[in-house]
RNA sequence: GCCGCGGUGGCGGAAUUGGUAGACGCGCAGGACUCAAAAUCCUGUAUGGGCAACCAUGUGAGGGUUCGAUUCCCUCCCGCGGCACCA
């Protein structure tokens, strides 16, 4: 290898840590540019390969935008709470703290070899009690905005985590984490009310600048449906033996179709209610319903269209027609949707429709009638109903921020007597433990430490007891991007100030698998402060990008257990931060799954070392006189090419800005190009692979950093081709190419056509019946 | 099943969004340099035919629109991602 990587990286790393370069300044007159990155889970198995994919493109982006004159901020930190580091210390037996510190510095250590520009000083890191403080705090603004509630209900609960989970977390009945199975448990839970934000989560993705499939991500997991709620009468006559049950209320957004409705269907979990309500059911139907509750949430999908159901016995009317119809309990149906009842029309609705074929229901096709004619006749009401649900946001885990509440049997009825730890004992800080495994009986390992669960109402100075739940790793990292913006402030989470010059994000990169969870969740959580005045914008983020998986060689997914892991540390050291950079960024099409391979990898390595030989070659006075001045057919390529790549990072596409640099140099090659062209070629380098670029900037004389110089500036009379390689055609086949203006007139164009000999081949002993000329593109004559 | 994205050489992928398909890189083959190797450089490399110039075919399959289709339309097949009995 020509040039020595380790050396020269080495040594700008240190020259743009010593000068603090790539610090964000606060209190800037320069327009800001905030650049954001998922911060990362600093796993014991270090640096994964694919995390330079997303870092290195928004260096490039950042990098860019200082050059152009922005004060960029691109930060750092760490989402360090979390299940493996808890499994890890249990199996270990040692300190999640520690693990974390030994792990973060791990990562620290790789991502600076990258020779990333990320603003050191503002590094954050969720288990920091000085950072956790103001997650606590704001928890409690949640709480005593009535966002913040504690109820029973059923919850996922993983079985080999041992931890209530968020439906979000749970993948086709699976532990999101763990791939371990899931069943529903009726937990005491601490719940956020973010249904409440449903509408405006909804609404304003149409102010913000996302990919269209985080869009419809997002859409479909809020899942908004316009319907109607509306009543069906129970006969008096069919009333004997129901107890307290009145009536049947569905949800529907066909009310159009009502006349259709031939039956009624209630899910398994509404049944059992109206059996504790005195419901008098035949045994064959309790049957069913205890089945049909005992079932997980998979196995009742697993089945498929098979339907199962029974009959109940009992009529209702349909309040549009006056008919009688039977009332069936279905597992079809879901107690957690809508009502948990809805009315059947089979010859509207497929699932309906497979269910009366089952089990022999009539199905009618009777008329239609205007949505809100329906809903007046039978005095329903409409009703907007959401998929989404209410984020379960405790955990009966160690590792995790306390929640700051105590419980007083005294005080605070209203809240069940939960009252908040006031601000001046924030934070609460999580204690050490012994023994962190977590209890089957769904406590925190926390409730064990008496002396800390153990403490005073700050009401009334009575007994009280701390809430052991912890709080999920998706709450610290809500809100991080906001603590970048004033990462030391004691005072505040950030000053409104600082607040109000850096927001919103610019530019938000991440994975597509957290589109519904952490996206959706941060999303909520700063509409929240906004409301509350605590953040300037409605939404965090003015922009969203998400990159594809980086695959191992064969295309499969990178594991451990397959042995296929690519470990940026030995890439770095042997090829170098730069091959690396470029590589990953020219594998492929940046949102799209590329699998690695090290001999692209090593191609890049010999375009940089090309480079490196040009410049080192590199001599002023061997410029042919004709370009001294810059001009000639080598000062337009290198304008041309800069200015494709400049527009290609604007459009995520830095795989072709990649192979632009390298047709670039193939181009150049064997030419000198001037002082002028060959700085503005190392500049535009430089967010690429920033380390040679420099390397080669002291080389030629220059002084100062790359990082230092305004971007290039195009000329446009050089990005205009005087003259191009034009195509012709006879009858849509190229047979010829002209050399040719762009601007040229049909006539010239034709002319110089018709001069081609294989171009008279072709239109030998025929008649041309039309010529299509569309100017710089191409030529296409037509013969008969 | 529904929604979204995609299918291009031996491989990763390009194609100014309707205008010379295969840029760039990898791999492979031949050559130069070398005692030799590595590195580097040069040449070739979609397929079939031909020594060659060249000819024909070719972007998952079939059809259509057009002077011209990888690009637009219809039907179908396959792959990936998301949702999944949400009434």
């Amino acid at each position: 290898m020509a040039y020595n990587h380790q050396e020269i990286e080495k040594k700008w790393q240190d020259r743009w840590e010593t000068s603090g370069i790539f610090h964000a300044k606060d209190g800037s007159e320069k327009q800001k540019f905030y650049c954001l990155i998922e911060f990362p889970y600093p796993s014991g198995a270090g640096l994964h390969i694919g995390h330079p994919r997303s870092y290195t493109a928004l260096d490039v982006v950042s990098r860019k935008r200082r050059h152009q004159g922005y004060n960029v901020l691109y930060p750092i930190g760490w989402d360090a709470f979390g299940l493996p580091t808890e499994n890890y210390a249990i199996k270990t037996g040692r300190k999640p703290q520690d693990i974390t510190r030994e792990n973060t510095d791990t990562f620290r250590r790789q991502l600076k070899s990258l020779g990333l520009s990320f603003d050191w000083s503002r590094e954050v890191n969720t288990i920091d009690p000085a950072y956790y403080k103001w997650t606590q705090w704001m928890f409690l603004e949640f709480f005593k905005a009535g966002l913040a509630y504690k109820t029973k209900q059923p919850i996922n609960w993983c079985l080999s985590c041992k931890i209530g989970l968020a439906n979000e977390e749970v993948i086709n009945g699976k532990c999101e984490r763990c791939g371990g199975n899931t069943e529903k448990r009726d937990k005491e839970q601490w719940m956020i009310a973010i249904t409440k934000y449903a509408d405006r989560l909804l609404e304003d993705l149409e102010t913000v600048d996302y990919l269209e499939k985080i869009k419809t991500q997002q859409r479909n997991w809020i899942g908004k449906s316009e319907g109607a709620e509306i009543k069906f009468p129970i006969p008096l006559l069919s009333k004997e033996g129901l107890g307290e049950v009145a009536d049947i209320e569905v949800f529907t957004t066909r009310p159009d179709t009502i006349f259709g409705a031939t039956f009624l269907v209630v899910s398994p979990e509404v049944a059992q209610k109206w059996i504790e309500v005195g419901w008098d059911a035949s045994e064959s139907v309790r049957e069913y319903i205890a089945v049909s509750l005992k079932r997980e949430e998979m196995d009742r999908t697993a089945e498929g269209k098979e339907k199962t159901g029974v009959d109940t016995g009992v009529v209702a009317i349909n309040p549009a027609n006056g008919k009688e119809i039977p009332v069936w309990i279905a597992d079809y149906v879901l107690g957690g949707y809508g009502t948990g009842a809805i009315m059947a029309v089979p010859q509207h609705d497929e699932r309906d429709r497979a269910f009366a074929e089952s089990f022999d229901l009539p199905i009618v096709d009777e008329p239609l009638v205007p949505f809100d004619e329906a809903v007046a006749k039978v005095g329903g009401r409409k009703k907007t109903n959401y998929k989404l649900r209410d984020w379960v946001f405790s955990r009966q885990r160690y590792w995790g921020e306390p929640i700051p509440l105590v419980h007083c049997d005294v005080c605070s009825p209203e809240t069940g007597g939960w009252i908040s730890v006031p601000d001046d004992q924030l934070p609460v800080v999580l204690p050490e433990v012994d023994k962190y495994e977590p209890t089957d009986t769904g406590e925190s390992p926390l409730a064990a430490i008496t002396d800390w669960v153990n403490t005073t109402c700050p009401i009334c100075g009575g007994p009280a007891r701390r809430e052991t739940d912890t709080m999920p790793n998706w709450a610290g990292s809500s809100w991080y991007f906001l603590r970048y913006i004033d990462a030391h402030n004691d005072k505040e989470f950030a000053s409104q100030d600082k607040l109000s010059y850096w927001m919103p994000i610019d530019l938000y990169n991440g994975g597509m698998e957290h589109t519904t969870l952490h996206l959706l969740y941060s999303r909520f959580w700063n509409k929240f402060l906004f409301d509350r005045g605590h953040v300037p914008t409605s939404e965090p983020y003015a922009r969203r990008h998400s990159h594809g998986l980086v695959l191992a060689q064969d295309g499969t997914k990178m594991s451990k257990s397959k042995g296929n892991v690519v470990n940026p540390d030995e890439i770095v050291r042997d090829y170098g931060a730069d091959s690396l950079r470029m590589y990953i960024l020219f594998m492929g099409p940046f949102e799209e799954p590329v699998p690695w391979s090290l001999n692209g990898l090593i191609g890049v390595r010999r375009f940089l070392d090309k480079v490196e030989r040009y410049v080192s070659a590199w001599d002023e006075s061997k410029i042919p006189l004709l370009s001294k001045e810059g001009l000639g057919e080598v000062a337009g390529i290198v304008e041309r090419s800069l200015k494709k790549i400049s527009d290609d990072i604007e459009s995520f596409k830095f795989n072709t800005a990649v192979s632009t640099f390298m047709s670039l140099f193939n181009e150049i090659v064997d030419n000198v190009v001037t002082r002028e062209q060959l700085k503005k070629i190392l500049v535009v380098l430089g967010p690429f692979a920033p380390h040679l670029a420099n390397e080669c900037w002291e080389k030629i004389g220059e002084n100062g950093l790359v990082e230092e110089q305004t971007w290039p500036v195009f000329d446009a009379r050089l990005l205009v081709q005087e003259e191009i390689e034009m195509g012709v055609q006879v009858n849509g086949k190229a047979r010829a190419t002209i050399q040719i203006s762009p601007t040229a007139d049909e006539t010239t164009a034709k002319q110089l056509a018709l001069a081609q000999e294989k171009v008279q081949k072709h239109l030998d002993g025929k008649e041309i019946v039309n010529v299509v000329y569309v100017p710089g593109r191409i030529l296409n004559i037509v013969v008969k």
